[in-house]
DNA sequence: CCAAAAGTGTTTGTACTACACCCATGA
DNA sequence: TCATGGGTGTAGTACAAACACTTTTGG
């Protein structure tokens, strides 16, 4: 590789993060408001450039803590994303990962040095974001639809409490299909994860259900 | 993000790929000999730089075609690698793909600008390869054996005729189990992917095997 | 006492596993 | 004729899917 080659200069590297948790039920996303060029004012996923001196997950886990407070998530990689005029600024190569936390363990910086706002917006609700966020996003969704399939992913979003049916619907929404109370539990229980507590909550019934919590 | 911050300078990255095929029932990688520094005479999987003016998977794919002619693959992402010092050069982020090939639909170069030699190697005979390139093939492997048993990523080796025996011993020997025989049939068939010709071949055994072909 | 959601078991089908015998050929 | 690998079918098991009735509470 000839380093000087004008072929190889002014690239960069985007690590992109979709930070997913749940509150009432409902998927959400964390975004951010940006408060710089460019795309100013634009909501976008949290993320931005990596240094030359961090490797890539701890580029992407710095981006979340210094745009969003958050700190210790584990992050899985979800894609590359390539388009040459990705960045309006010069050739940045994007590498997404997704997260998911509880919301009630984390409290979200509303404004940083380099945000205006941050919030969580359902996934059905998303505006048009910064750069091809978008894009990154749908295809972050589809990767953590196959991470809920494949494990249990979502334990870490419900640390408490919480009832089957309301654990459920959760499902339900994120992967857009219904599904059977006795099969659904069935499988929580001979997967052996939760286990139930005396507390007994109402969420949408008159019965009140049990409380189960993660093991 | 401020483009001459120091942080954000001499980035690149290298797309790299690591090719597959099957040669007399043996799986093996497509390996190049380089020809210039760094790592000069050493053995590498096909890879380079990507230019800032193309995608990074026509990059994986012109680098495949300089270095060995193979054109018209099929790629699939497999993982993204960040080590800092992983270039000696300057500070590249490794993205690689997997892909296979027939190996008699394909004529490699031996010898071609920017490589010595070419060759295919079984997977259990790599010798010390270029930059970080074990690991990158390593975990390609196990990409491999993941899509394998997802998909029928292997039908593009097998474009002819094979026996299922012949087809049993690769996948026996890629992932490393043995397989049973009716088993092993009874899914093919199933899955409606091969039928049967009227052709006999001999493979191992006495008795000639039929042979089958993908549909 | 009625509506609304929660709790519970059984049955069925399907997919994978394990396993044993006969067949065709070359030596 | 015998040794070697190739071809075939069946029984058992485990997992997922389908399905109906009873229970608890608020109004």
């Amino acid at each position: 590789m000839e380093k000087n080659n004008p072929k190889y200069l002014n690239q960069g590297i985007h690590v992109i993060s979709s930070i997913f948790t749940i509150e009432k039920g409902i998927i959400k996303v964390l975004l951010i408001k940006r408060s710089n060029e460019p795309y100013y004012g634009k909501w976008a996923l949290v993320g931005g450039a990596l240094y030359n001196d961090e490797e890539i997950k701890d580029g992407a886990l710095r981006e979340i803590k210094e745009k969003s407070g958050i700190e210790n998530i584990d992050l899985n990689l979800c894609n590359v994303f390539g388009k040459i005029n990705r960045s309006p600024i010069m050739r940045m190569v994007g590498i997404s990962y997704l997260g998911v936390v509880d919301i009630d363990k984390v409290n979200i910086l509303r404004k940083t040095r380099k945000t205006d706002n941050a919030n969580w917006f359902p996934i059905t609700e998303i505006p048009n974001l910064a750069y091809d966020h978008n894009e990154i996003l749908d295809d972050a969704i589809i990767h953590l639809k196959e991470l809920i399939m494949r494990t249990n992913i979502l334990k870490s979003l419900f640390p408490n409490y919480f009832t089957l049916p309301e654990l459920k619907k959760v499902y339900e929404s994120i992967l857009g299909i219904n599904l059977d109370r006795r099969n659904f539990r069935k499988k929580l229980l001979t997967q052996n994860i939760i286990e139930p507590t005396t507390k007994q909550i109402k969420f949408e019934g008159k019965k009140p259900a049990i409380a189960y919590k993660f093991k």
